[in-house]
DNA sequence: CTGTTAGCGCCTTCAA
DNA sequence: TTGAAGGCGCTAACAG
């Protein structure tokens, strides 16, 4: 391909001065004649010159650029707060490298956050739902400002934004009850870390709380739609009597899942919420179109992935800022499918 | 933030050798002693070192970046695209760089190419749907290769991958008519430009072939869920008489649209498809589980995607290669909402 | 106000 | 096989 890249040395020379007056000239810095400054200003634009990022990156340490590492793009949950951080670095001017990570391999997202300190971004959010001990121990070795959504370096050494699923869960699982459903079923994600284990968790509580016996919980390797439907297709075939005998719920681990069990139940003939009631979690924005509405814990995700961005413009102008994490509350949202 | 970044120097140092001869050894480049090689990466290894990619773009006069802008992540057909775009990248070692641009506003989108062009991108992706001549102009003018998915410069003086919506359309609107449907009313997507015009013709031929008169046209501002919900809200009351009198389907710019059309109808009480039919178009991911499952139009997005990266990198390869319109075929998913 | 010099981290000649 | 110089495009000191 033909590279005609102006330079700014070739500016200078059509402008008969040298480089750093142009440098100066286009960066609009001081101490330049305002004679100078139009003519080359004029100069450049005719010739289309745009500034090479990567040199000026070089020299002055700011790459402009951030990363971003997340799931994947079809994940609308992940994909809002994706998409909140780009309008936010974009708003700040930064670029934004993004990697997703649709494999289930931690180790090949350690590696997506190598390559982008290879490409100097000046700072990097991991919006994966992952964590662990080489999670804590990368982050640690990393001189870069790294924030995460969603999850915390097991050890809290780190910076992150999380949100309050052990309480979401937990009204999620009151709602149900206090609806009359005596048989709440837990249909989770296993690939999922931080916000599995603590609605796992309160899952279990609530119940035991509330002297609910050994429920039904069934893993899925993801959290899509059909995730949540082949869920429900083998909790309809292993448990069709406890479902028939028992006024059941089912709680899907997010909104996506629960509009496939939706599905599925409406296939199967069972009127919802009537015959069996089924409750989300996120509350993403097809949830309130659901057939019928679902019921469902709101996330603030847009809130979320801002205060992630500010927490990371934070870190990026101030070094050293005392390791944080950020909880986030949620609240109840209760529609037509419970 | 403490920068410690080790480099190239630091190591030749450490190694005792000259720092030309670390970056050959950890090129893997040849004429090189295997012993010093050995030792060099071990050290290396030992100190964390990263490559400064920004530095090694600068002389190689590769980035080893791409670029794609598209429309938002909630979008989940340019969203798929975007994820086999990101997958495609990272097969052959690039990093993306991506931009989404939710505002409706062209120039916004020239705005990310140029800014893609500083940071030295070797190829950009163009997946919005937009078009116009101001496109056409840029792209003449930019010397990195660019590839246009799902739109093409209104001179075809560029490269892109296209779907035949035309094609789509007609058959998708064929299907409604042998299904015996006598009112068949279109919803689009007012910020679409290639496929909005292409399909509503397609609409508007198939009709006029088979002496269907004037039917009903709303448009949306955009093509979400919710502009789907409020397109047939707005149906409802102001073509309710029409709706009772005709057996009436809705055919819907894409299926995000017409699961928000579906929800409406649901909530209105009317029985699909016996009272209305629904169609979309696109076939993403949820229409399979949709209440009733969705009939619609699959567009092959994941190849569109691979074969536009294909394209792309060809371009990046090949200095000038002719102008090309890949066109590639859908076909019709004969769901229950028809 | 402008030009000179130096250097960011790396790769690529060319010699040795 | 290795080292020494030069330069990628730009900014940041300094001079003048």
């Amino acid at each position: 391909m033909t590279k005609v890249t102006i330079s700014i040395k070739k500016i200078a020379e059509l402008a008969g001065v040298s480089y750093p007056t142009v440098s100066r000239a286009l960066r609009n810095e001081g101490r330049i004649g305002e004679e100078t400054r139009k003519r080359i200003v004029t100069i450049a634009r005719e010739h289309g010159y745009t500034p090479n990022l990567t040199a000026r990156g070089l020299v002055s340490k700011r790459s402009g650029a951030l990363g971003l590492v997340f799931t994947r793009f079809s994940d609308p949950f992940h994909s809002d707060i994706a998409q909140k951080v780009e309008i936010e670095a974009n708003r700040r001017g930064y670029s934004l490298f993004i990697a997703s990570n649709e494999t289930q391999d931690k180790e090949r997202e350690l590696e997506i956050v190598r390559s982008f300190q290879g490409r100097n971004v000046e700072g990097i959010i991991v919006s994966s739902g992952r964590e662990g001990p080489r999670y804590s121990q990368l982050f640690r070795e990393t001189n870069i400002p790294i924030v995460t959504v969603n999850s915390h370096a097991a050890d809290h050494i780190g910076h992150s934004v999380c949100h309050d699923d052990y309480g979401g869960g937990c009204a999620i699982v009151q709602h149900l009850i206090k609806k009359g459903y005596q048989n709440i079923i837990y249909l989770g994600n296993g690939s999922a870390d931080k916000a599995q284990s603590d609605r796992l968790r309160a899952w279990h509580d609530v119940l035991k709380k509330n002297s609910f016996v050994p429920a039904i919980h069934i893993d899925s390797p993801e959290g899509r739609v059909q995730d949540g439907a082949a869920a429900t297709e083998q909790l309809l075939s292993q448990h069709s009597a406890q479902l028939r005998n028992m006024r059941s719920a089912i709680w899907c681990f997010n909104d996506a899942m629960a509009l496939g069990a939706l599905s599925v139940l409406h296939r199967h003939g069972f009127a919802i919420p009537t015959d069996i009631g089924v409750a989300g979690f996120d509350d993403i924005d097809s949830s309130a179109f659901a057939i019928p509405a679902l019921t469902t814990w709101h996330q603030p995700r847009q809130e979320m992935a801002s205060v992630a961005a500010q927490m990371l413009f934070g870190l990026i102008e101030v070094s050293d800022s005392p390791p944080a994490d950020f909880v986030m509350p949620g609240w109840l949202v209760v529609r037509h499918s419970t």
